[in-house]
DNA sequence: TATTCATATATGTATATACATAATTAAGCT
DNA sequence: AGCTTAATTATGTATATACATATATGAATA
């Protein structure tokens, strides 16, 4: 068809056309990769690359023996970055700066140990830290670490560098779980971030696993100017 | 070094391990495709699949002549399904209520044409509408639709079925940007939502296009109990 | 020293082939 | 009819091979 030699992204592009452009209405049975090969004349094992890419954005059903369809009801995915908070300023050309307001052992809280699904409060590290951009409260980040998994964090200085730069180095994450929401700003986080108190603000929330331990539980509160993008 | 067949699976993970476990460092250079082919007993191809698969999720880095290394800063990203608000709340085991509160033909005003990067500000739809879950209001929606590009939307019904669920099934989109942040809610959308005003709420925004062409603008706003969650 | 160029090399992709696996359909049996 | 079993079929994966392509490196050159 295309004078283009064949290549599955040739391929991907033309057959995600045909679905935006509604030629196969969803729930449609598409053709074979073997008739898909033929068509484009390339291989089988190149249109199964990119029937299986289109198929993991979700917008194609595949089954064995059944076949290939158009997705009915697309669960689509997107993505978005996770945020790195001195490269995540840097990128909006504004200076970063960070301070740190206390890094302690202490004691964890109920809700804490219960989020990470720990049985004992003890052997954690406390740390309160502020990042500006610009000069300007960007971001407050109240975080609990587990010594257990990453005992290195007691002798890390969080003076200079923020826990997560420190962790991105030391403790690399298996799985994590992420949580957006609104809130009111309290007392304290307005005062750091010189807002209001009870101001929207945008929270997030980040706990991180390597082999099912749990490293840390992240709190990152954001003055209400905050946007999250991301694209699809 | 398994007894087990050799698949992209298995090398996928047993890397995967290797680098969640740091034997090998960020930044490390690691064995060619060649090598690893050796080791495992398999093939290059289906090591080169497994390899391509953890630097699509930016755990590797690979570059050609040079080699294949642990992301020293990994871009990690996530993923979260683009919501689809009456799957949401039923997948949630609640009762999924809709109700229109407008939708008419309308001028839009200058800041969503900006938005939508429309010269003229005629040929809209717009649409409100209110969904509950258990009978309790879940999201306000505001939202404009442009009919150049989806002229059906005139003869649309939706006083039944909410303007997302009308478009997936009749616009399909090709790509589209989600922004999500956080707000105080209006006095309108304090009474909808049954807070108060100046309470804060999520909100999320998505614009979609086809080929280049908007198709709509969704202004989604959610009471400050809603949590957005993702896992990875 | 700096620049250009050729070469080597690791990854990227395409292909034919083979077999594995899931799931549907048909056949056979009670 | 109801059950089990076998054949069929589309996708899933692995492999050997071949060539494409980006790029690091060193040699040749200005």
């Amino acid at each position: 068809m295309t004078s283009e030699r064949a290549s599955f992204r040739t391929i991907r592009d033309e057959l995600s056309r045909r679905i935006a452009e509604r030629v196969w209405l969803p729930g449609t049975l598409i053709p074979g990769e073997e008739a898909l090969a033929e068509e484009f004349g390339a291989a089988r094992a190149t249109v199964n690359r990119a029937l299986q890419e289109l198929a993991r954005a979700g917008i194609l059903e595949r089954k064995r023996r059944a076949g290939t369809r158009v997705a009915l009801h697309p669960v689509r995915e997107a993505r978005f970055v996770i945020p790195r908070i001195r490269q995540e300023i840097e990128a909006r050309g504004s200076e970063y700066q960070y301070r740190l307001l206390s890094a302690e052992i202490a004691d964890a809280p109920e809700v804490i140990c219960a989020r990470l699904s720990l049985l004992s409060k003890s052997d954690m590290m406390h740390v309160r830290c502020l990042h500006l951009a610009d000069r300007v409260p960007y971001q407050y980040e109240d975080r609990w670490i587990n010594l257990r998994t990453v005992p290195d964090a007691r002798k890390a200085d969080f003076k200079t560098m923020g826990p997560n730069e420190w962790l991105v180095g030391h403790a690399p994450f298996s799985s994590a779980e992420f949580i957006f929401m609104a809130g009111a700003a309290s007392a304290d986080e307005a005062s750091l971030l010189q807002i209001r108190e009870g101001d929207p603000v945008f929270i997030g929330e980040r706990i991180t696993w390597v082999k099912g331990e749990p490293i840390t539980l992240a709190h990152l509160v954001h003055p209400s100017s905050h946007r999250m993008v991301t694209h699809l």
